[in-house]
RNA sequence: GGAGAGGUGACCGAGUUGGCUUAAGGUGCACGCCUGCUAAGCGUGUGUAGGGGAAACCUUACCCAGGGUUCGAAUCCCUGCCUCUCCGCCA
């Protein structure tokens, strides 16, 4: 979240981002709260100041076996009021949280303006498109021919957007789940965590899942539990609620999840074969950094992301989302874009965002500076990357003229395995 | 799921007949002094968050969390969460 006090001092700052981020948030109101909150905490203090003192002299006096006739019946009326004022307080800084928790993060100076996707900013293409001398397939005729992939059994089973994958393809999968970890942890030096895939409602408010996003997430309703949209909610609550030293920073994670979405309101969009699940398989990088490295941060861990694209010898584009598009806690998102060479479109598969100190807040995660001074560190994450689009595009661009599937050479050794 | 025990400051650990504790004592840490030697001793300081103040500083809250009783709660009551032990069930 954002800080109050900055809020407070950069009401037009933070008014401007809303309408950039096609937020809705009534700022006045949460400024009209905060100053009652204030207000109200002034005559709490002041009459716990006075409850205190006398306190102390009730205490003496009884001590002393004297009176405090005079001294309790005042107590009784400032207890009362104590009461009723903090009743007040509860209410407003209750409701003054809610909204705190309401307004976007500030997207960073060098993020386009812009009301939606049609505004992102290209900028640059990678790697070469593969050529055809024979009418490509799309991913679900070259998975299908391939016997890799069942997906009218996956719907029978859970519904549509539930991927089985079978034989081959099951097999492929796993492959990439398992290069993609080795390659981080083993170039990039991240640390592997496995981690729950149920997670409770203070965990998605720390990364800024809710209370926004409710609608678009698996709930467990008898243990008020959800289904991760993605591993960045369990790896960056690793910290929450701590205090780190500056000497633990940088922490950079890796972790593999399934991940789960409802895609309310998404339906009938992009729902050819792996485009759009509810169930999907990634690979998420997550940092921990001290304030004035996470722009650099962003970069790096762009370029593991990048890496992993290079390495399947794969076409892509890299975009800067502006800010219509950026996520709700996101102050600046890169978007990788795998060329899926049959369908001929580009397919969003990573999104490597630096939040700057929005979750930390939100989450309270803390470190202790070289000076000693108490900070909150910044957080990113990034996709190192999702699965199913990966997937499409492998499948599109390694399909050969007689229908059959070559692989991308760093992935053989995965398929070779032996026991 | 059943029974019992417990959750105190960076750590250990007192405090549970409610009020000279708005948390003793110790360890650790920081600074200073002394001692001339990988040590010991002495002194001072040592949390987070909010409010006020130019500052020194003052003040409020926080003893797992949230309610309640009371003039007053770490201490009493209720609910929840977590940890440990035993039993049951189970991959």
């Amino acid at each position: 979240m954002i800080d109050i006090k900055f809020i407070r001092s950069n009401p037009d700052i933070v008014r401007k981002a809303i309408v950039d981020k096609n937020e809705k948030a009534d700022l006045d109101i949460l400024l009209a709260a905060d100053e009652q909150r204030r207000k109200l905490q002034y005559d709490f203090d002041q009459l716990k100041a006075r409850q205190n003192a006398v306190s102390q002299i009730i205490a003496q006096k009884k001590r002393a076996k004297e009176d405090a006739g005079t001294e309790l019946s005042e107590m009784t009326m400032v207890a009362d009021e104590i009461k009723t004022i903090q009743a007040a307080l509860n209410e407003v800084s209750a409701d003054l949280d809610a909204r705190l928790l309401t307004i976007p993060n500030l997207p960073h100076a060098s993020v386009p303006v812009g009301r939606d996707e049609a505004l992102n900013e290209v900028l640059r293409h990678e790697g070469t498109a593969r050529k055809f001398d024979f009418e490509p397939k799309d991913h679900l005729d070259v998975a299908n021919t391939n016997r890799m992939l069942d997906l009218p059994r996956g719907a029978k089973i859970s519904g549509s957007g539930f991927p089985i994958y079978t034989g081959f393809g099951a097999k492929l999968e796993r492959a990439l789940i398992n290069f993609m970890l080795e390659y981080h942890l083993q170039k990039h030096g991240y640390s592997e965590l496995m981690v729950p895939l149920a997670v409770n409602r203070k965990t998605m408010t720390g990364t800024g899942q809710l209370p926004k996003l409710e609608e678009d997430m698996y709930h467990i309703g008898e243990d008020d539990l959800f289904l991760i949209p993605t591993a960045e909610v369990p790896v960056t609550n690793l910290y929450a609620d701590e205090v780190l030293s500056y000497k633990d920073l940088p922490q950079k994670f890796v972790a593999y999840t399934p991940c789960f979405r409802r895609e309310a309101g998404s339906y009938g969009k992009d729902t050819r074969g792996l485009q759009r699940l509810h169930q999907f398989n990634k690979v998420e990088m997550v940092r921990f950094v001290e304030p004035e490295t996470s722009e650099a941060a962003l970069e790096d861990m762009l370029n593991d992301a990048e890496d992993i694209l290079k390495a399947f010898g794969l076409h892509y584009r890299v975009v800067s989302l502006c800010t219509g598009d950026l996520s709700f806690a996101s102050q600046k998102t890169y978007d990788l874009e795998v060329w899926a060479a049959g369908s001929g479109k580009y397919l969003e598969v990573s999104s490597v965002s630096n939040f700057g100190e929005f979750q930390a807040r939100r989450a309270n995660i803390r470190y202790k500076d070289a000076e000693g001074k108490m900070r909150h560190l910044h957080t990113l994450n990034g996709s190192g990357l999702a699965t199913p689009r990966l997937m499409i595009a492998i499948l599109e661009s390694y399909q050969k003229a007689d229908g059959s599937l070559d692989i991308p050479e760093v992935l053989k050794p995965f398929m070779e395995l032996k026991v």
